[in-house]
DNA sequence: ACATATTATGACGCTTAGTTCACTTTTAGA
DNA sequence: TCTAAAAGTGAACTAAGCGTCATAATATGT
């Protein structure tokens, strides 16, 4: 297995990061240069997440991660490939986990509840990333959405589609009621925790994220209407 | 009045800025500087929307609106200035229709409908900004996030209290079950809502936004949890 | 019609930042 | 130890774009 391959399948979300750079037995200078892309990687991130993509230079970049500009080049053909590396590797991350979480669990329920654990889990421990992507991951450049967003997107149709087949499930099996299409419901929670994990982001003393799933869960699960 | 503070009046919010321009009687050159300001703030969002903050000239907005560079400096300090006035024109227009939805109607669950009506509308016809404001609000530059961010946001966290109040009330005269917190409530229907425009915006003919508001507001109104 | 004030213009200066590449340093094998 | 290849370096090149200001055009009042 080659460097460049096993960088495709971390990027790709099939492996993590770590699960590569630890397990497998490369010379010691490929591990070397991946630790160092790493740590390129993770000042990148550090910056970005602090001033934004426009407002972070390669010289800054280079150094925070304490190598020369030209070093980045050796790694990275550009500011965007950089950017990009970065994004998606840490997004890789992420879905691992939301699609774990999503298989974890006895029933439906309890599969809801571990997403929505999950995805608190995920934003406390990378909060720099998670600034970095709300504030910019659609913004920062047209030319970059081109390739990157597209990728995206196309990952989070995926987890919505697995987030609807929980309920769909629920739904065959009555567990749930028939209120809305699943896709729909899954729609609506996704986006429901994420307005809470934001919230909690801007102040989170004022708007703590619940403790408990179910406080979320049971805005769906528990109907409004009297009468 | 002085122009500057009719300028004032229409960025805080309190008038529209169509109306500014038609009913009050300046003298025709200030008319005319008004027109012209206002021609800048189009070509700086047609350009912006479709480009973004960082990818857009100066050069490209004043061949835009068929000024010289000189003159948009005549109207706005800097790049940033002309950007903040128009997010915050197109704002105000936003908050306006919201709280008018939030207002009509007979009982709270009209008032609700006519919230993610206007939500639809104001969405369908005001498409760039909408996606000028999805694509970057945040991500522009943290100079400007400064003095923009917050307003906005102080903005969005009084919208919320007033979708909050309507559930309040609902649940205070026993027309809702008392399930959540008025404003979890509040979050979660406000950001299911975008959600729901942010897919269609993507790919409206899969995800078309559904004609019908209870399409939505039904997946609040009744649980889904049976036994 | 003329003079003066106001407004519009756009070439240019200056800064910032992405990228390159000739050179230095380090590594690894003979 | 020596040498060739690989890796690391950062000064310098280049491009882009913001904002200025001396000048031109236009409007206003006499």
């Amino acid at each position: 297995m080659t460097l460049s391959s096993l960088l495709e399948a971390a990027i790709t979300g099939l492996v993590r990061f770590e699960t590569v750079m630890q397990k497998e037995k490369l010379p010691r200078r490929e591990r070397e240069k991946l630790r160092q892309r790493q740590e390129i990687l993770t000042a990148g991130l550090t910056l970005f997440s602090e001033k934004g993509f426009h407002n972070v230079s390669m010289h800054e970049i280079a150094e925070e991660a304490e190598f020369a500009i030209g070093t980045l080049y050796k790694f990275f053909q550009n500011k965007e490939d950089l950017y990009r590396a970065l994004v998606l590797e840490q997004c890789s991350l992420f879905a691992a986990a939301f699609n774990e979480a999503l298989e974890q669990g006895e029933d439906e329920i309890e599969k809801l509840r571990n997403y929505v654990r999950a995805q608190y889990k995920m934003f406390r421990s990378h909060l720099p990333f998670v600034r970095l992507f709300i504030a910019e991951s659609r913004g920062v450049s047209y030319s970059i959405k081109a390739g990157l967003d597209q990728e995206l997107r196309a990952r989070y149709y995926r987890l919505l589609e697995k987030i609807a087949s929980v309920f769909e499930s629920g739904i065959r099996n009555k567990r749930f009621g028939n209120i809305a299409s699943p896709y729909h419901l899954a729609v609506s929670l996704d986006s429901t925790i994420h307005a809470f994990l934001l919230l909690c982001l801007d102040e989170p003393e004022k708007h703590p994220f619940p403790e408990d799933p179910d406080t979320i869960l049971n805005i769906f699960f528990q109907g409004m209407l009297n009468g």
